[in-house]
RNA sequence: GCCCAGGUGGCGGAAUUGGUAGACGCGAUAGACUCAAAAUCUAUUGAUGGCAACAUCAUGAGAGUUCGAUUCUCUCCCUGGGCACCA
């Protein structure tokens, strides 16, 4: 139910007792959709392109269409949008003032979903409702520019756009870990991810592996900040754009890994199996000896293919010893117990029997450990010597060997084992696996830190679960197991559980390897943690827990040493417990000791050899959507030429009808499962192909739609340069600060002539939250295509303002579930679209959240009914006197009284002129409103005591109103004779001298409490005000017989007397 | 936790940026009109005391600067929005 009262559902209706003459009634419900019409039918609001006038381009940020229908939101700001462009037309300007929609999304197609009604279908019903609601306000849009972001004709430009990023290499596939939603099907973009769930649905976000197209927006990262800096936007808007690119300056420094436990290159072996050339031909594949190829040659193909046979006949005939020994380890009971499924015996010891090795067979392998199990038969007795040799020769290729002879495996294999698991535990401090060979590679860990300043105080290092690092020195670590866990456990965390466990921090420390602290050259241990991030910076960190306050409680949880470097200056030192991370002077830190921190960054940069970097928070965006409703991506891709564009004659590609709109539980587009659409030739080779079945994100569409409000009909170019230049570049008569001419060459070369870089959209309205989102990729598509010079401007919008938001009455948001929404059309029919108007602009600061509540829209309306009735006066007044205010039967006193209330009339007019001019500026709409309110309530009681308003000045009372309430300006307009439209009328001028006040009242305070109010003139000079002051009766009493210390006096505005 | 707004009558909110706190609007109370109601008009409406003139207290709380603070500074509390381990 709404939350206005049945009783108010009647109109307020005028009962004009006027003496006689019955007056007619304000009736919004006729004036209203006559002048609708009327406006239309002479195109009073169509933008001419290139004409000779001024041009503004006003823009609100174009609806969705949803199902609910127009909300009271929307209509703050169109209406904030609608007063500044009118009034800029009054002012004589080309206004561009256009309306479309972005109908793109998933609740069209969730709707889709549920009902099997088609979006197109959906799309247009609501569209229609739209347009309808709109219009019914009298907003000046330019209807006939108007757009539709599903409209094939508008998407195959949004495809074409796509298409240039893909050619400048900019659009690209990877394969990366995204934000899915288990419940929407639907991988997300980062910004898409709120508090871990999915923004929509609410839906706990998990982690996937997924092909995605992406755009490389972090290329334009460093634009996208500083060229904020050439705009005007509110400044909490570039905060909020600053805070999400997340510019950051510091340094990359290396600290070494400790390689003294590394061994050096295993002489003489081949690497990797690919480099092996078969001993048998082409036969040698797989399905050799044991029926695996082996993964790790441990001699040269000579010599395997040599002793290959030798060795497949030993193996088939074992001795006792050897087979009892097999058993043991084949089993692979040596390993330990890996949960299923985690991959394949990662940490297996596995073995092999006879295997070659060098020029040896070796009876029993684990080549991961480097460990060689001989049996020493008797028979092998006399050979003594030869198996010296032989041990020396393995070890020297880095191989432990243990002896084992016949007998005691038979009599006691358990003691076998467990000195063969004995042996593997404590050879595996030391060697290294083959195939990953760390030997004489000097390692190093890159860390970036935007503190250089405090390295001396980095007492550890942590590097991201992730890090690619931790798995190359897997055989350097002593607590594999431990790690391996803690990897694939944080792996399995969902982004909700990951930042639900905000502020327990965990990691694992890597035993058995250590960084080198380049400054202070101590043995530091390195780490692994979920606090340190993969994609920011270089995933690994250095930590400073007495200078931060993650590391600190990291290093305060797992008993990490604390190293103090530097000192608060100036500033209250840190408390007790807490680290320092402010500025200060540098201490416990050898020759940097005593220096100012800030310098210290430099210089300790240049000392360690480290690179100044500059990192941002920005991530590329994730411009794949597995879901039907959006732009196809319009590539193809073929085995043969990999990924194709679609030829540009061929565009657009448009969406098929599918019988399904729900995605595949797969998690492809439902678009995958038409065959006939996905299979095509190659554009290139002509070959068989297939069609990318993701669709673009709904940010498409809306990322360049102001360009095409410009020439929304062109279906040779997205828009033409000549329309893109007028509407973007055309300088205003008052520009705001500009900076110079840009004539940068673009770095892909070509475009438009006389590019100058500099305008946009004049002024851009729109809510708080599309400020960082729709506003960073927007600026990013507009500065690719002023890359391309196939725009004039490198930034879309010169000015961009927000809305506050529209709540519910107790202050909550509104929404249909929630049952709290408000219906305009309801609104308009009870109270009309002008009081609608007026309220939406009266009911509190513009920028900021407001409650809705109709019951005070009565106060707008009975507003515009005092209008009504004070025009309909002055329109019904004798012809003779309706040029000038007049008495009915004025006399010779009357007359006097007349030009005072004329005169001051006349005054309060031209202030209020002066206010509503500025306050629409500003966007104050309330305080206009308030001041043309005072202003009728003054004409009103002028008439009330006989006198008048002047027609003259009733007029331009009108033109001021009618941006706020253009209908009832119109009518009234009309009434008093005018033939042409308010709305083209021009904007009234106020005269300065007019406004001057020759008297005014100010107060007089006693020790800074008010205590009198004198009316002085404003040519009075300070000193007979000050002893008009100090003589006022009352101020005397209070001043109590004492003597003024000090008189202050403020110009205009109070006499202060300190006694 | 960090960043950005904001906290003023019963309610939405003004206040020229340090200068008469509460404009304008809603609501409320009384009166006029009316058989009556609605609508409209008139008056009152921050709180407390007083018949009154008037006085005192009041802009989230507490301090400070100042002749003077809603406005500036510091500390704290609360509300809304944004970010969320970004090194």
């Amino acid at each position: 139910m709404r939350d206005y009262d049945h009783k108010k559902l009647d109109p307020p209706s005028l009962k004009l007792r006027t003496g006689k003459k019955k007056m007619t009634e304000y009736n919004h419900l006729k004036i209203e959709s006559k002048w609708q019409k009327e406006w239309e039918k002479k195109e009073v609001f169509q933008a001419e392109n290139n004409s000779k006038k001024p041009k503004f381009y006003g823009l609100i940020e174009f609806p969705y269409p949803s199902g609910a229908g127009l909300h009271v939101g929307h209509i703050r700001s169109n209406t904030a949008m609608d007063i500044i462009s009118r009034k800029r037309r009054m002012e004589g300007f080309n206004v561009l003032y256009p309306i479309g929609w972005d109908a793109f999304g998933l609740p069209t197609e969730n709707y889709a979903i549920k009902t099997g009604i088609h979006p197109i279908k959906v799309t247009k019903d609501n569209t229609d409702i739209f347009r309808k609601q709109l219009k019914a306000l009298g907003f000046s849009f330019d209807w006939s520019r108007e757009i539709n972001t599903t409209d094939p004709k508008y998407y195959k430009w949004t495809q074409w756009i796509f298409l240039q990023f893909f050619k400048k290499g900019l659009a690209y596939k990877a394969k990366t870990t995204i934000n899915w939603c288990p419940q929407d099907k639907i991988g997300l973009a980062n910004e898409e991810v709120v508090g871990g769930s999915c923004e929509r649905c609410g839906t706990p976000v998990i982690k996937k592996e997924k092909e995605q197209w992406m755009l490389a927006i972090t290329k334009y990262a460093d634009r996208l900040d500083k060229d904020l800096d050439t705009v005007d936007y509110l400044p909490k808007i570039k905060i909020q754009q600053r805070n999400w690119i997340g510019r950051s300056e510091g340094a990359e420094i290396d600290f070494r890994i400790n390689s003294t436990l590394a061994l050096p290159t295993s002489p003489g072996l081949p690497e990797g199996e690919g480099k092996f050339v078969s001993p048998f031909g082409g036969e040698f594949k797989k399905g050799v000896g044991e029926g695996e190829m082996p993964r790790y040659f441990t001699t040269n193909p000579e010599l395997w293919k040599a002793l290959q046979g030798k060795a497949l006949e030993m193996r088939k005939n074992p001795t006792n010893g050897e087979k009892i020994m097999w058993d043991l380890l084949r089993r692979n009971n040596l390993s330990p117990t890996l949960p299923e499924g985690e991959g394949e015996n990662p940490r297996g010891f596995h073995f092999r029997r006879q295997h070659i090795v060098d020029r040896f067979i070796a009876d029993f392998v684990c080549i991961e450990k480097k460990l060689v199990v001989e049996i020493d038969g008797d028979i092998h007795d006399y050979l003594k010597s030869e198996d010296q040799e032989r041990t020396e020769v393995l070890n020297q290729l880095g191989f432990e060997v243990v002896r084992f002879t016949n007998s005691e495996i038979i009599k006691k294999p358990e003691d076998v084992l467990r000195k063969i698991i004995l042996k593997i535990n404590d050879i595996s401090k030391k060697v290294l696996s083959f195939g990953e060979d760390l030997g004489g590679v000097e390692l190093a860990i890159k860390v970036f830190t935007t503190r250089p300043d405090t390295i001396f105080g980095a007492t550890y290092l942590v590097l991201a679960p992730e890090h690619e690092l931790v798995q190359k020195l897997k055989s350097q670590i002593l607590n594999w197991d431990e790690v391996l866990r803690y990897i694939v456990v944080n792996e399995k965390k969902t982004e909700i559980e990951r930042t639900a466990e905000d502020k327990i921090k965990t990691g694992i420390e890597l035993k058995g390897v250590k960084a080198i602290n380049p400054v202070t050259k101590e043995e530091i241990p390195i780490w692994i943690a979920d606090y340190v991030l993969p994609h920011y910076g270089t995933g690994a960190i250095m930590a400073v827990p007495a200078h931060d306050e993650r590391d600190f409680e990291f290093a305060k949880k797992y008993g990490l040493p604390i190293k103090n470097v530097i000192e608060p200056v100036f500033v209250e030192g840190p408390k007790e417990g807490m680290p320092y991370s402010g500025e200060g002077i540098i201490a416990n830190s050898g020759k940097f000791s005593g220096m100012d921190s800030e310098k210290a960054k430099k210089e300790i940069i240049k000392f360690v050899g480290g690179k100044a970097k500059t990192t941002f928070k920005l991530r590329d965006w994730v411009f794949s959507r597995q879901r039907y409703w959006g732009e196809p991506i319009p590539l193809v891709n073929c085995a043969k030429c990999g990924w194709v564009p679609v030829p540009e004659k061929d565009l657009p590609v448009v969406l098929p009808k599918v019988a399904k709109y729900k995605p595949t539980n797969t998690g492809e587009s439902p678009l995958a499962d038409i065959k006939n659409w996905v299979n095509v030739k190659c554009p290139k080779c002509k070959g068989p192909a297939k069609r990318e079945t993701d669709t673009m994100p709904n940010w498409a569409g809306s990322s360049w739609y102001f360009l095409r409000y410009t020439d929304p009909k062109n279906n040779k170019e997205f828009a033409s340069g000549k329309n893109l230049k007028y509407w973007l570049t055309t300088p205003l008569p008052n520009p705001l600060q500009r900076r110079g001419k840009e004539f940068k060459a673009s770095p892909f070369g070509g475009g438009m002539e006389g590019v100058e870089g500099q305008g946009g959209v004049d002024w851009y309205n729109g809510g708080m939250e599309h400020t960082t989102l729709h506003l960073l990729y927007s600026r990013f598509w507009h500065k690719f295509l002023y890359d391309l010079r196939m725009v004039p401007t490198s930034e879309p919008y010169l000015k961009r303002t927000s809305h506050g938001m529209i709540l519910a009455p107790q202050g909550e948001k509104m929404s249909k579930s929630k049952g709290n929404t408000v219906n305009p059309d309801d609104l308009i029919r009870i109270y009309g679209a002008d009081t609608l108007r007026m309220y939406e602009m009266f009911i509190g600061p513009f920028d900021q959240a407001v409650s809705w509540n109709t019951d005070s829209m009565i106060g707008p309306r009975r507003f515009l009914e005092r209008v009504w009735k004070i025009g309909e006066r002055i329109a019904t007044r004798k012809p003779k006197n309706s040029s000038r205010f007049t008495r009915q039967n004025p006399t010779g006193s009357d007359a006097t009284q007349n030009s005072l209330v004329s005169a001051s009339l006349s005054k309060l007019l031209n202030k209020t002129i002066k206010k509503v001019s500025e306050d629409v500026e500003e966007m104050r709409f309330n305080t206009a409103i308030s001041s043309m309110m005072i202003l009728a309530n003054e004409m009103e009681s002028a008439f009330a005591q006989g006198y008048g308003v002047t027609k003259k000045d009733y007029k331009k009372f009108l033109q001021i109103l009618s941006p706020f309430a253009p209908h009832i300006a119109e009518e009234l307009w009309n009434m008093l004779g005018e033939k042409n439209s308010i709305s083209i009328s021009g904007w009234p001028k106020w005269d300065k001298n007019l406004i001057k006040d020759e008297e005014i009242k100010i107060a007089v305070q006693v020790n800074g409490k008010v205590r009198a109010e004198i009316m002085i003139r404003t040519d009075n000079s300070e000193e007979e005000i000050k002893k008009k002051a100090v003589t006022n009766k009352t101020v005397l009493r209070h001043m109590a017989g004492r003597d003024a210390k000090k008189v202050i006096y403020v110009k205009n505005r109070l006499v202060n007397i300190v006694v």
